[in-house]
DNA sequence: ACCTGAACACCGTTCAAGT
DNA sequence: ACCTGAACACCGTTCAAGT
């Protein structure tokens, strides 16, 4: 009955078994897919084990809790940013700008993912790479070391805001004409408040509702801290 | 056994019935005890209703769900801003500034707020006064209407996501002890990363770990805010 | 009109037991 | 070592039934 001596090479297997068993990446895999499609909110350590064909308990062979989770899902967003030359001090504002668009277009991508990076210190791999390009432009902008690294937080801190209230807007499944109704609405509920009491609310009410859903609130937002913190580069 | 006609006064009633009736005044009175107690997280339904002495259920007739609690829990939080003398165009960059350090002020003696604010379009009539004061200070800095408008979104944005981050932070029940630790040992991951693959992460370890827990960095912010926003005034 | 108990359809995490 | 079923201690919301 004992396997004979000589049989070096172990019996055929079935090249893949039924089931593939549980890594690491493939329930990141799983989560991913979960968040890009339906949202940070269906995202639960029992869809993902379902999706899997498992229970909730198998996963925590692999992940330590769902926090962990989430740092994961950072990092695998952070992986797809493209991010671009090398820094120029001839146009650091520009590449500045670009790496916030960049930013926010990866998050935009993957909804669900700003609300895991929110309030997270990012150490992962691709987030740290990210954050030395980032890094880098800055310093080509001639920012003083401290100025460069707290600049590197607030950065990064905007645009996942940004991202993370576009995708609570999202989430309640809104078509265009919804939001452009709502919006219409707000405007009216804006025009129509006491004047004495809200005379500036009042007489801004279509600049307030101007730029939803476009992408000039973000790009004023951009020109501000670009032009603040030009205003701190060493001379 | 009818009541005489002359007797004018309502027979005598206990002065306070034992059960005081549901408000919403007192859910939210309850709610807000528990948020800034316990934290964000502390608050649910059930738990209101447990503070109360009744059921879950029961807080429905008054509130329609616990979006709109947290609309409520927003403005309460709101009511609280000191909001300091008329604006001034001769030091409207100091009043912006204050404006910002006061609504951290507001956020951070009610942990759980902030969670409560982001991605909500504030529409309370106490928020309404504050945005109101907020576009005053702008105006007074002789910013353009739209620049005005799309200020007065990005700074209570950034500032709701700054003290957000805090109370994720604070969530965890660390001591400062345990947050210094934390902060050296980050430090300590930054200096021993590759040095070519992630040059400025390594030299800037010590200005990259800085201010943490201070005020430095949110400052740092106010200045490169309000520095961008001057570029921007009309002469 | 307001309140309630009970239920529905969920959560994250733990743990003893299996293989 | 890895996986599992079952349980623990929770969620927000609905609804028929009571007062």
């Amino acid at each position: 009955m004992s396997q004979s001596p000589w049989q070096p090479i172990s019996p055929p297997k079935p090249p893949r078994p039924a089931k593939e068993p549980l890594t690491r990446d493939r329930i990141v895999d799983a989560a991913m897919r979960l968040i890009v499609e339906h949202g940070y909110d269906a995202v639960s350590m029992r869809k993902i084990a379902q999706e899997l064909g498992t229970g909730p308990a198998s996963l925590y062979a692999h992940v330590a809790s769902k926090s962990e989770l989430n740092q994961l899902l950072v990092d695998r967003a952070a992986a797809q940013m493209k991010l671009g030359g090398r820094p120029d001090p001839g146009r650091w504002q520009e590449q500045l700008k670009d790496y916030m668009r960049e930013m926010l277009r990866v998050m935009r991508a993957n909804p669900g993912v700003a609300r895991a990076a929110i309030g997270q210190v990012p150490l992962g791999e691709q987030a740290l790479l990210g954050n030395e390009k980032l890094l880098g432009i800055l310093k080509a902008g001639n920012l003083p070391d401290q100025a460069a690294a707290w600049a590197a937080d607030l950065i990064p801190l905007y645009v996942t805001a940004v991202a993370f209230e576009e995708t609570v807007q999202n989430a309640s499944a809104w078509t265009p004409e919804d939001v452009a109704r709502f919006v219409g609405e707000m405007r009216a509920y804006f025009e129509g408040l006491p004047a004495e009491r809200f005379p500036l609310t009042v007489a801004l009410a279509s600049a307030l509702t101007a730029g939803t859903g476009h992408d000039e609130r973000f790009e004023f937002a951009l020109s501000v801290i670009t032009a603040g913190l030009a205003a701190m580069a060493e001379d």
